[in-house]
DNA sequence: AAGCCCTTGTGAACACACGCACAAAGTCGG
DNA sequence: CCGACTTTGTGCGTGTGTTCACAAGGGCTT
């Protein structure tokens, strides 16, 4: 489930204050869904809780954990070192989750061979020899939308079976690769649907679209 | 709907390559849905093609833009000028779409003063003067995930009714306000759940629990 | 002008996810 | 040791989203 993600996040929360036990109704508070969704989700998974007191923490914090793979550390790589790259090689929230940034990767002259979190970029002609001599099997593309099927191509031959895709296109791999695409600009589209509508939608509007093509 | 973006952008796609018209098959495949999905989606907007031809590629982009509420340009605030919020101020994804980056604030000294994407970073202790100035309705918080309740709090406070929201932790907002969220680390986290259940998933594995909190 | 072929729009079955509400089960106080 | 209280786990009704399949409708060729 892609909650568990979250769960695990409050439950972490919930460890540094040093709480012990809780219920699935403050835990889904925190998380901010339904308390009997979050109770069925953590018993499909087959943790067990005790009944009138709730769960245990720490243990918990376990089983979420090992049922996501977070106890075995992953590789991954990124493959384009623009401005987003970059933020991303940076970022806090990997490293503390069992994720370890093993190799950064780029085209341009002048970004390979910096250094950037601590890792030198190499260079996209060694992208196979990068992935194989450094077991990864997640790779994270930032590259611009008109390499992004190209460099995934070349990801996937190499050994790649997961792959977070920053650029904005649909891209197609074997149905043995997984896929997961995060799209900034469509995040902004939807808020923008829904604040249109709270404005008063677009009705009435229709005749600007005749006023646009007479103006042709 | 969330996937008008995406039928958008494949349009924009076929637009530039100049193909006029397109049938709800082709548009499906390129945006990576089914085609009957995509039909009720266009008919539910009330956008209408030809039957025996398909949908003019022109008419459609206007009629989903219209919907999307991007004929009318939105006026963003980016807070949090870390690495992320430089990445973020620098997409070209947005500008393209009708989103003006209108304020950058962060509460830095080294920063507030800096010249970024054209932009001069504000203190955030001028957020509410900021918003109101710029007339923006949309805020991509960038901040660290302690104090993002916070600055929530104030731009909400101020009149933004939509939120881009980067950091870990569930906003609460009043029902007014849409918040999306978009959480890098779990997106790395559901991957490696499916990564392991490819390797065998975490089955045969429960002991290592036991000895790890016999360890202890 | 007429018939054929193609594509849309949609009715209906299906699947799935959600949340209520309750029984089972365990704890804690007396 | 027993009863009352608390909280889990889940059966079931409900609503939403997805897909199949087909009838309705428009263009194109002859």
């Amino acid at each position: 489930m892609a909650r568990l993600p979250v769960y695990l996040r409050a439950l972490h929360v919930l460890a540094e204050r040093g709480v012990a036990t809780v219920s699935s109704e403050e835990l889904a508070a925190a998380a901010g869904v339904n308390s009997a969704k979050l109770r069925k989700d953590l018993s499909h998974l087959g943790s067990y809780g005790t009944r009138g007191v709730g769960y245990e923490v720490e243990y918990l914090v376990y089983q979420i954990s090992r049922e996501l793979g977070l106890t075995q550390d992953w590789a991954v790589a990124i493959v384009g070192i623009g401005n987003l790259g970059r933020a991303l090689s940076g970022y806090g929230g990997f490293a503390s989750r069992g994720f370890r940034m093993a190799a950064l990767v780029d085209a341009e002259a002048g970004i390979v061979g910096q250094s950037i979190s601590g890792l030198t970029v190499e260079h996209i002609d060694d992208l196979e020899t990068v992935i194989k001599d450094n077991g990864i099997s997640i790779a994270v593309l930032a590259v611009p939308a008109a390499a992004a099927q190209a460099v995934c191509d070349r990801v996937v031959a190499s050994g790649v079976t997961s792959i977070l895709n920053f650029a904005p296109v649909v891209l197609s791999v074997p149905d043995s690769v997984d896929v997961r695409k995060v799209d900034l600009s469509i995040e902004l589209q939807i808020l923008a649907f829904h604040e249109q509508r709270k404005a008063g939608g677009p009705s009435g509007v229709e005749q600007e679209y005749l006023e646009a093509v007479e103006g042709q």
